[in-house]
DNA sequence: GGCCTGATCTGCAACGATGTATTCCAGCAA
DNA sequence: TTGCTGGAATACATCGTTGCAGATCAGGCC
């Protein structure tokens, strides 16, 4: 079997417990005892058994994170981000995959999942505030600021609104006035759906552009409910000089199927996203979209959960951060 | 604190560890005893201590799987199917970004981490086989087949060789004789660039079509290494009709470097990738690439992994299996 | 010398489950 | 009645660590 802590103590003819201590840094051992364990752990080849110390201490030093699909370019991204920010400060993250079922959100919220890991990261998609808060457990939670916003609740946020708001004031800016948006339902008002397309009513607002519902395209935050939705737009008649996919895989649907019959961007029709994902600097015209300042959440959020999780910071203050974001103009709508 | 075992055998009047025989699904329960249990677990909300669980039993029911990074497409969308492959059969993956480092893939191999997970998935870019096995534990693991080939290792197998071949071949067929080939060196011969490299270079020859090592350009295997690639191939002067990327994110940066230059794809020059990953679908022009049979690959290792793991199929027989590819001829090389 | 202090190290219990061995008991054959 | 069988439940040890309390010992001070 494998080594245990009791085969180095042997080895190095002191007790289990001071090997313990050796491990965890306990300040008062004489330095030539330290030598002698670390030698006959390196010796030995000796690696603490971590089930076993969560098992005892409690914690596993592992963060949760949930999501829907890691096959979606954006949570990809952020979960690269979200796991080296992790492992800088000495915790792994585990994955899970909510295929945005509200079931499966549910359970990772309170379930087995939840006893592996230390705290969760959570994207949510299905439940609201409410669900969450009554799913939730005692272990530190922080959400990803997509689509849930309450003051109860710790959370990293997107300035969806600002963001989007300042996307549509871009595109207005070039002289654009029937600007399609590709991802919401014409009354959403909550998510990260409504929020930006709130921010988008707002832009159209200021600059005194009035709104039209049927400019306004629901579909699924994939490529091809981007190409889908375009299609049906131009089947409808609508006429429109811009489109803006409320997240850059829609957006590249979108622009993808423009090209394809035959229209040309930007100078028929401008495109713009939402999210900055490394294919929107590499598509064909290169996608103008709005950075949300995916570093930062993921750092801050990383950074508040263990925060929470080392009982760091003030416990009772509700951290709500907002991350910076940045408008990347590039030629599907200079 | 939490509830635990005791504390559901005291409230259905059992012993404790007919409380871990009901969870365990022990035969011989009588079955009004199981009711009471299955109540009183229900009415405490106890839920099973993985980690206690997992130190007593030595099992973890997670797999490792190693992999460079998540941002790359192609192992995002690979280790979402493999996530769910193994959530199908009662596993979960614990990710591990090596970051292409090797001495962070040796780490892997033999660290901590291999303590928290009972076998591994692995997607080696640095180490070669005799590193792998003398890096390696005891502890199942299974290579999923991008770069290392050795008889001595259970692996998942690309057909990089024929694969590529049948990618350069259609490029012939269209009528192409100069073709590029981006993301290996002239003299690779192993791993994925030089199967893949080799394949290119066999289909050549079968149409007795001359191999111009020029046409080798050597990148790294992202979008900006297309993009540089061609770009330097380009200001070479050195002439050619058509571009293979060795997998399609180079290909993608390849292609849009070619339009911004003003080249046309597929007129000028075709271009065609490897890997198959959602977006190439949705480019401009969509990308003909060749689909490497990633749900077949995902499925298989986890079903092989976990075989191993609890000791079904021939212990001693390495296992060494290849997925089936297609190509998917789109718009860039028609 | 006796006592106190603080550095250093040790022993034991405990975390929450499972494996093994054992007990208990009803039913049935002898 | 006795003995046997096998279903059903249990007791106890155990996985490898860490927390806690305590033991040991040298040095300093009265």
């Amino acid at each position: 079997m494998a080594v245990t802590m009791n085969d180095v103590a042997r080895a190095a003819g002191v007790s289990l417990k001071t090997v313990s201590n050796v491990i965890n840094n306990y300040e008062f051992i004489r330095p030539a005892t330290k030598q002698r364990v670390l030698a006959a752990i390196e010796e030995l080849g000796y690696e603490t058994n971590l089930t076993a110390r969560s098992l005892r201490s409690g914690k596993t030093s592992m963060l949760g994170l949930v999501l829907s699909d890691l096959s979606v370019p954006y949570y990809a991204e952020l979960a690269s981000d979200i796991m080296k920010a992790a492992w800088a400060r000495g915790y792994r993250v585990l994955v899970e995959q909510s295929g945005n079922a509200a079931a499966h959100e549910k359970s990772a919220l309170q379930g087995q999942f939840r006893s592996l890991t230390d705290g969760l990261l959570f994207i949510p998609l299905s439940l609201d505030a409410e669900q969450i808060i009554q799913a939730a457990g005692k272990k530190p939670l922080v959400l990803l600021g997509e689509f849930v916003q309450d003051p109860r609740l710790d959370m990293v946020l997107i300035q969806n609104h600002e963001a989007a708001a300042a996307v549509t004031a871009h595109l207005l800016a070039e002289g654009r006035r029937r600007i399609a948006v590709l991802g919401a339902h014409d009354g959403d008002t909550t998510g990260s759906n409504g929020l930006r397309l709130n921010g988008y009513k707002a832009a159209l607002a200021a600059a005194g552009v009035e709104y039209d519902p049927a400019l306004v395209i629901d579909c699924e935050w994939r490529r091809d409910g981007g190409a889908d939705a375009i299609a049906r737009l131009l089947d409808s008649g609508v006429g429109f000089d811009a489109v803006f996919g409320l997240n850059d895989v829609v957006a590249l649907g979108a622009l993808h199927e423009l090209l394809v019959r035959g229209k040309r961007v930007p100078d028929d029709i401008a495109v713009a996203g939402f999210d900055d994902i490394d294919e929107a600097r590499f598509a064909s015209p290169s996608l103008t979209t709005v950075e949300p300042g995916r570093a930062e959440i993921a750092e801050r959020a990383v950074e508040l959960l263990i925060n929470r999780i080392e009982g760091n910071g003030s416990p009772d203050k509700v951290e709500q951060t907002e991350a910076a974001f940045s408008l990347r103009v590039r030629q599907s709508a200079p």
